[in-house]
DNA sequence: GACCCGGTACTCGGATATAATATGTCCGAGTCTGTACGG
DNA sequence: CCGTACAGACTCGGACATATTATATCCGAGTACCGGGTC
């Protein structure tokens, strides 16, 4: 099991949007050019969160991408989940059912009324997993970032942005 | 993102394993018919396991695999990682060196000597997940199902393994 | 000089190929069981 | 009757195809800007 690529390149484009001026949108082109990646495929990203309403979208020149909420608004389980589907990680078949042991009749009524024990324990580790995603924001990475980087490679950030904005 | 088939199967097939008279083996046919799944893939999984030493195996007639761990001692994790492997399901590929602004020499050193902030947030997440699967053991859904099956349905299952060791 | 209009260039969005992975299948090496044989 | 050797059948383990998904790419529909023309 394995996230998709572009979850990691939907994160860090959040968290470069959530540096944009307010009101201004920066393309797909230059998001792409940013972190070097595929930009027809990062696109395809984009679209995900774009769907969900975590960011809008602009045509034309001087177009392109915004957060559509602010960034303390945004988590990380947003951003995930606009991505890689809301769905769980763990898929019951339900096998269970199955084979010349499974219970029929009344007694497949009883023992099938509840989910299968083996998917409760998956399900609710899948659930700790977005409930863990879903308590940190872009905010709070953006607050890591500027604790970190020093002042200079966040002043030279910020100024490639207003170049193509 | 979505684990694989294996692990529902590998989960079920411990559960099953988990009811075995001790010494006794159970082979991956008996398996595979008992949860009506393909035999020869199953046994893919099953490898998976006797290679992380959560099964072990044993050739000729009469032969095929047990737990080699009492089931109290076998948890979600210790199966799901030797289906599934203890990769994390967040790979950060460092796209935050990229580009053009990302920062060089002294910069880089200090920006680059903690883990990508993302990364860290997705990691964490894993690593809940990891826990909440650690908790629980074989022993634990084996009484589960105990609790929610009547005792005809569960006496059919000893049954037709008995029919089968 | 200000306003309006149209062309142009730029944007996103979805439809289309290719690569990687998960799924499913097959066959060979090894070993335990059961039997036949000899003592 | 008991022990031993052997043949057979059954097991796992890894090598080999196929289906599905992720990755990467392309092109068309739509829109904001910019320049020229008009009032």
């Amino acid at each position: 099991m394995q996230l998709r690529n572009q979850v990691e390149w939907a994160l860090h484009c959040c968290t470069l949007l959530a540096a944009l001026p307010p009101g201004r949108y920066l393309p797909t082109k230059d998001l792409a050019e940013f972190h070097d990646v595929p930009k027809e495929y990062l696109s395809k990203a984009l679209q995900g969160l774009s769907q969900d309403g975590i960011v809008e979208s602009a045509l034309g020149p001087s177009g392109g991408y915004r957060l559509a909420r602010s960034p303390s608004d945004v988590t990380f389980l947003d951003v995930v989940e606009a991505v890689e589907g809301k769905a769980s990680s763990f898929v019951c078949t339900e096998i269970r059912r199955n084979g010349p042991c499974s219970p029929k009749g009344a007694d497949a009524k009883k023992c099938f009324a509840k989910p299968c024990g083996v998917a409760q324990v998956m399900w609710s580790a899948d659930r700790v997993w977005r409930a863990r995603l879903a308590e940190v924001t872009l905010a709070d990475v953006t607050q890591t970032l500027a604790e970190s980087f020093p002042q200079n490679v966040i002043d030279n950030t910020i100024e490639w942005i207003n170049e193509r904005i």
